[in-house]
RNA sequence: CGGGGAGUAGCGCAGCGGUAGCGCACCUGCUUUGGGAGCAGGAGGUCGGGGGUUCGAAUCCCCCCUCCCCGACCA
């Protein structure tokens, strides 16, 4: 039987489309650029917001909701904003039978509603900071859609913080960065990322700075797997949110915001997936461990569901695959597809000798493991798989990442990785050359990597690369 | 919006004037079950829509609609 799935090396795009049919995740939806979500792509969407909700409530942030429905008027009272969004908005005209007197917006992020109710929370500097987060669905018509990287709707998590002084938005602003989307990048997503400040170009709509995180995928390309920006003054100023500081002055908040979406399904996808399918890293896939009961003889069921109830108990997230009426070698390629890390397969023939096999999905191995045993061997096959699968991004990267000295070697380059250049020698004008070129900057960063301020720093470094 | 393709069974496709087909998937039965099982039987279609040409149109002509790919914007 032949592979379900494209190779990689044929067509990525392809094979992209390809893991998402065969391993269940999402189908397109009825209008174009809409995307359903099936049950194994919800599991795992699921179990990212769980890491960063925890992650963001660690932060000090507080859960709450906003409506859908946003009035037309408010986007326009901050310039860029209302000029960054408006192509892409879904506008209500009719509602009710009737034309509405005002058109309401479907919402593409948030921080004009939240902010015109900030204003309204926010009197005194003992209302500070104020640190929200909401989960939500968002609308950005797209013209030209992919399921997961870019869809019309979406659902996020987009954080609105208000704060006194400049300084301790931006402290904030990076601590999310750092604790909340960094962490859950690399310790959960096993995705290694460069962490960066967006160009003006690239910075979003009203912000005075946008950091950025970005990931390489498996085929070269660049993908951003979250944002978090500081708005200085231009919502509070344009939502009066002022406040009475200790010395009884009227002062305007300092503010942040952030996000991380759906999207990040898709990053998984492309960061680990193989010519097999999806390759979840143990800490993140919503099944651990799938006990695939071979047969139903020999006591193999009591055995299986016995094994169950162990690796449950030892913390795993397990499932039960007792579907004796489908042939063996269809679920293991099942399982493989949807990228379950470790599989444990019992059935009569091994288990005569006290035994079952242990296959990784990272690395395909297989093994015989005493019954006694599997505990202990599937904790340590978990832990592997989970370092493996970010080493083996992070090699990707590395590899795929060359210095260059100037705007003339980035193409060669950037075709195929990413090339960190010079930002002196790429500068506004040459960042709209390589637009032309398909070409992006991702982000600036100081010269050894880590985070800058301004864009007219010196000595800053530009990564260009081709993205999603 | 500019350029290039495609609409035929759930999915992938063939057929290109003369009875609507194939593979996979689906249903039933039997045999199977340690890497996508085999055999037999079965169900499933306004051939994207409208108009025209013709004895006869999935097939030829005209109009419309939709989708996909490549270029200008984006989590």
């Amino acid at each position: 039987m032949t592979s379900p799935l494209t190779p990689r090396a044929t067509d990525f795009p392809r094979w992209y489309q390809d893991v998402i049919t065969q391993a269940e995740l999402a189908d397109n939806g009825p209008v174009r650029g809409t995307m359903v979500i099936r049950p194994w792509g919800y599991a795992i969407w699921e179990r990212m917001q769980a890491e960063l909700d925890d992650r963001i409530k660690a932060a000090g942030a507080d859960n709450a909701y906003f409506p859908i429905f946003i009035p037309q008027s408010y986007l326009q009272r901050e310039a860029e904003h209302v000029e960054g969004f408006s192509p892409e908005l879904a506008v209500v005209t009719y509602g009710g039978g009737k034309q509405l007197e005002e058109p309401v917006v479907v919402r593409p992020t948030s921080e004009t509603v939240i902010n015109s109710f900030f204003a309204k929370w926010i009197q005194s500097y003992r209302d500070l900071p104020l640190l929200i987060n909401q989960w939500a669905n968002v609308v950005r018509w797209e013209l030209r859609p992919r399921l997961f990287l870019r869809t019309s709707e979406f659902l996020w998590q987009e954080g609105h913080t208000a704060h006194a002084t400049e300084p301790e938005a931006r402290e904030y602003a990076l601590r999310i960065l750092r604790d909340v989307y960094l962490a859950t990048m690399v310790d959960v997503l096993a995705v290694p990322v460069l962490t960066g400040h967006k160009t003006a170009r690239e910075r979003f709509a009203g912000a005075i700075r946008t950091w950025t995180l970005e990931a390489m995928m498996g085929d070269g390309k660049a993908l951003q797997m979250g944002t978090s920006h500081e708005l200085g003054q231009n919502f509070a100023k344009a939502f009066a949110i002022q406040f009475s500081s200790e010395m009884g002055s009227q002062e305007y908040v300092w503010q942040t915001s952030w996000g991380a979406s759906t999207r990040l399904v898709g990053a998984l996808i492309m960061a680990h997936g193989d010519d097999a399918g999806l390759r979840l890293p143990p800490a993140l896939a919503p099944v651990q461990v799938v006990v695939v009961l071979v047969r139903d003889e020999g006591g193999a069921r009591e055995a299986a569901t016995a094994l169950v109830d162990d690796l449950r108990r030892a913390g795993h997230r397990v499932r039960l695959d007792d579907r004796v009426g489908t042939s063996f070698g269809r679920r293991s390629v099942e399982w493989e597809l949807k990228g379950v890390p470790a599989r444990v397969d019992v059935g009569p023939r091994d288990l005569a000798s006290g035994q079952v096999t242990l296959v990784r999905r990272d690395v395909q191995s297989k093994r015989s493991v005493a019954v006694g045993g599997v505990v202990a061997e599937v904790a340590l096959d978990l832990a592997a798989a989970q370092q493996a699968l970010y080493a083996e991004a992070t090699a990707r990267q590395a590899e795929r990442t060359q210095r260059v000295k100037n705007l003339d070697e980035v193409a060669e380059v950037a075709a195929l990785g990413f090339a960190v250049v010079p930002w002196d020698a790429v500068g506004t004008a040459g960042e709209a050359e390589l637009a032309n070129g398909g070409f992006s900057v991702r982000c600036l960063q100081a010269a050894d990597g880590s985070l800058a301020g301004a864009d007219d720093e010196p000595g800053l470094l530009a990564v260009v690369a081709k993205a999603y």
